[in-house]
DNA sequence: AGCGTGACGGTTGAC
DNA sequence: TCGTCAACCGTCACG
């Protein structure tokens, strides 16, 4: 299983085609970019694409988070039950009736609103394949009572409630899939950078950061001159280097990052920095969340993180601040908005999941004193 | 040199 | 159960 699987880019950082950076990574980009930090000193220092860098730096300037968006799944159904039994009604009420009149009246009628009404083939395809025969009314599509404006359950969250970050992380939380792994520890996390966050925080973290790595050899500091061993050596050293840094890091990222590397049964063991580092050596699952990265400790789909909390915040205190809430909030910090516009709709993000997950996310504190 | 952007090959997950 | 589809991902190369 595990074999980690990953690619090495330009720069020599490792990534697994696909899938995202480990949040950990993800973070570090914004601190370091908070911090003033250049993005193309950030590119050679965590060794990630600058196209990945300046993307994730535009995201996290757009919605205040750093959670990579939902990955798969289909678009929430909007043929929901409540909507076919509406428009059987319709069509019952006039047989003649069109679907774009239908589809109006859907609107018309507040059952469904711009985002989520049925498009004209939808509606015929209903009339077609389900409703078939008037006759037989009784149907058993409906449902619903409820309103479709949300549509179902699920569907109130928009799809992409992504922002939410539905990942393995945190949200997965969630619960959500991620937390099938398992084991996994998911970190929690929290990943969204208050954006406020002091930078004082964000350099401990930062500095936790590199402090491991500059044990390991990896960054050097300032000069960049050097960079962090490769991922690939990351894994090595983890486990067995860092120990210096554990202390901090490991507080942090530790079970954090344990969850990830092993997510899938973590270890208890494992020390924790290690994991650290072995970031990028996405771990060996496939699981995504699982990178382990080093941010593992941030991403990592687990709930259980989170409630044991953040990874980050903790002892350092961080600026990083993530909160295990977080999660989630990282959409929330953003304005819905827009997600709404953009990622389709927010709105609800997590739905369920986010809020599930993640009780404390709205409430999200703020970090910045994480500590 | 630095950065934005889009193509590309890949993964994921709902349907 | 499996294939399809559409979303996202990070890298790379170009401008």
């Amino acid at each position: 299983m595990e074999q980690t699987y990953g690619e090495v880019n330009q720069l020599g950082g490792v990534f697994v085609n696909g899938r995202p950076l480990p949040n950990a990574i993800r973070l570090r980009i914004v601190e370091l970019a908070q911090l003033g930090i250049r993005p193309c000193d950030i590119s050679r220092q965590l060794r990630v694409s600058h196209g990945c860098v300046s993307k994730i730096l535009a995201r996290y300037n757009e919605t205040g988070s750093i959670l990579p968006g939902a990955i798969g799944g289909s678009k929430p159904r909007v043929t929901t039950p409540n909507v076919v039994k509406h428009i059987r009604d319709y069509k019952q009420g006039d047989p003649g009736i069109f679907a774009w009149e239908i589809r109006d009246r859907l609107l018309a009628d507040g059952v469904c609103d711009k985002y989520n009404v049925p498009s004209v083939s939808s509606i015929s395809r209903i009339l077609r394949n389900k409703i078939g025969n008037l006759s037989q009314p009784g149907g058993s599509y409906d449902g619903g009572s409820s309103s479709c404006k949300q549509p179902a359950p699920q569907p109130a969250l928009p799809y992409n409630h992504i922002y939410q970050y539905p990942y393995p992380s945190a949200v997965t939380a969630a619960g959500t899939k991620m937390s099938s792994h398992t084991g996994a520890p998911v970190a929690a996390a929290h990943v969204s950078l208050p954006r406020s966050w002091p930078s004082a925080h964000s350099v401990s973290n930062i500095l936790g950061i590199r402090t491991f790595m500059e044990q390991s050899g990896a960054l050097a500091g300032a000069d960049g001159s050097t960079y962090p061993p490769k991922l690939e050596d990351w894994p090595g050293v983890n486990r067995t280097s860092f120990p210096a840094s554990a202390q901090g890091i490991n507080a942090l990222d530790k079970s954090a990052v344990e969850a990830d590397i092993k997510y899938p049964q973590p270890p208890p063991g494992l020390s924790a920095v290690s994991t650290f580092l072995s970031p990028c050596a996405y771990p060996s699952s496939n699981q995504p969340g699982v990178y382990g990265g080093p941010g593992g400790s941030y991403l990592s789909p687990a709930h259980h993180w989170q409630a044991q909390g953040n990874p980050l915040a903790h002892h350092h205190g961080p600026g990083v601040a993530v909160h295990g809430g977080e999660l989630a909030s990282s959409a929330s910090f953003k304005h819905p908005a827009r997600e709404a516009g953009d990622r389709k709709q927010a709105t609800s993000p997590g739905g369920k999941a986010a809020a599930d997950s993640l009780p404390g996310i709205h409430g999200l504190p703020v970090p910045a004193s994480s500590s």
